[in-house]
DNA sequence: TCTCGTTACGTAAGGCGTAACGATT
DNA sequence: AATCGTTACGCCTTACGTAACGAGA
């Protein structure tokens, strides 16, 4: 058994079992892969691709479980990498961060500025996606690092740390009637909205609030960005309902933004690492950067619990930065 | 990095850093295992073996973490090949069973004898030893399953499960006066006593039911198997203290054998299990065959617990057989 | 002097790429 | 007809064994 096998089965399950596309993403053959999996296949005894003719299928009972396996390998070898490099020269490296747009935009700069100044030898990866596609990217190892605020209890393998909350605010363009009334949430109701899509930043908390006074709200708009929506805003489509850390009033003087805070229930934004993930330095740094209060020793103890509620309990009395 | 040359790190680790010896032990030869693991140091960057002349002295910090990593790595290349025979005959495959004297002569045989009445495909191994050493062979994948009463508690990674509960008697020769007089531990402790060394069979419940009472036995001889204790018995040495299923007074008609469960506490003999272990069909089996109320479900749910709180809750309310 | 790891070198295995083939959609 | 995996073949890397070397104990 060679680790190269066990990569190619791993890949190619992920790569919809196409083994040519397989190949190209790796930089190598078709056949040479091919030819790989064969020679595993015989030697464990077992067909890990079910084969029609000669198109892969799907994944035998036995090769769903080999390959887990596989991939676990694959991420223990690349922990060793890590680990060696960490000993050798622990300014070098590279770190990979999967987040939404909204963390991306407004939230991380000054931490990412801070950070490459600090490890200017660590090369840095920007993942954007959906919250739960970025989840996945750190689950499968595809990055070390998932910031978001949503699908957050759907993997079991994902360590959460919490690192700040923040409030909502409600965007109007100037002159708007919406900011010379009192803001309720039966005022917005009566307004077309325009906020995120539904499993982006915070969202699920808006649907929420609405709910529970028996509002309906008129939803006009959604999108994945802050920007996209503050663009909307300014079109006239309707009432923006948008993260406070979004919005800098000196930089949009034609907008209104109306504190929410007291609208819609805090939100939480949280730092997501994958359990077993081997950390470097710079790694706890960059945490640290981003939430002051989740010191290495707190990230440990938090990678040691072996169950969500483990974790939930370590913060429960933490007192978060809220914006 | 190959598979292999985690392998030779491993092992050169686990053979006192002798090169030489460990190419004899893997059946290749010294200057490859060398080679393949000075490639191994080229491409991670970091020394694995720190090096005085042309002596390997010993692991440096790096190499502590790496040799640990690459265990892990190849004991889940280990589980891949458990899996996929699993899947491809279920009948077939090997079973390593590390225990101790007592069990191996007394309680196993009736199992062992149905299992490979029902397996005679599954090659069997027996390993023997020190609870300590049988324990250290489970956690580093050279058996499947640890099997004793002591020394129980000491790895973390080992599952501990219950099997069942047994009791002491005395053993002394036909016509010795204790056979006649109440059997009291102040009694027992006039006459010499022949029993187990230290940390083997429950020595340790023996030690503290005498000190509980202020008492000192004198134990004039000690062995690791209820059958050199019994020859020195009958040599008039002393009186023994051994396992009850030890002893069969139909084929030792010499000796006198008194029920001693009222002085000593009862012992649980346990089978270990590393955390992780992939269970083949016919392990669990074995196990069930062990004992009749670790059932395949049990057995599922103690591997999957966190820490050893967990397992023994899930076995709080579980009646033992005793003997 | 003996043990043990490193270096040097030759051989043989095996990974990988190109090209041709055959089957499926 | 196009896509995709398999087979065939040749090159070239590389793992491994033997032999000689050199450094510690």
């Amino acid at each position: 058994m060679k680790l190269q096998q066990l990569r190619y089965i791993w890949e190619v399950a992920h790569h919809d079992l196409n083994v040519s596309a397989t190949a190209q993403s790796l930089f190598t053959s078709q056949p040479g892969i091919s030819k790989q999996i064969r020679l595993l296949e015989d030697e464990l005894g077992v067909e890990v691709f079910a084969r029609s003719g000669k198109h892969l299928t799907r994944i035998t009972p036995a090769g769903q479980a080999i390959i887990e396996l596989a991939g676990e390998v694959l991420r223990k070898v690349e922990t060793i990498k890590k680990v060696a490099q960490e000993f050798s020269d622990e300014k070098r490296g590279s770190l990979s961060i999967a987040t939404t747009h909204t963390q991306a935009r407004y939230v991380l700069p000054p931490v990412i500025q801070q950070f490459i100044r600090k490890y200017p030898e660590v090369s840095l990866h920007m993942k954007q996606g959906t919250p739960m596609q970025i989840a996945q990217m750190v689950v499968e190892g595809a990055a070390d690092f998932a910031i978001a605020t949503e699908a957050i209890a759907l993997f079991n393998d994902l360590i959460m740390l919490p690192c700040y909350r923040w409030n909502r605010c409600i965007l109007v363009p100037k002159g708007h009637p919406l900011a010379q009334k009192e803001l309720t949430l039966a005022n917005l109701a009566k307004y077309p909205i325009v906020t995120y899509v539904a499993g982006f930043t915070g969202r699920s908390k808006l649907d929420d609030a609405f709910k529970s006074q028996g509002l309906t709200p008129k939803v006009v708009f959604t999108a994945a960005d802050s920007d996209v929506i503050k663009t909307y805003v300014r079109l006239g489509v309707g009432v923006g309902i948008v993260a406070r850390m979004a919005v800098d009033e000196d930089k949009e003087p034609d907008l209104v933004a109306l504190d929410a805070s007291h609208l819609f229930e805090s939100s939480i934004t949280r730092i997501g690492i994958r359990r077993g993930t081997f950390m470097r330095g710079y790694m706890y740094d960059f945490v640290q950067k981003t939430a002051a209060h989740l010191t290495p020793e707190v990230v440990d103890r938090a990678l040691a619990c072996a169950n969500r509620q483990e974790v939930e309990a370590l913060f429960a009395q933490q007192r978060l930065p809220e914006y």
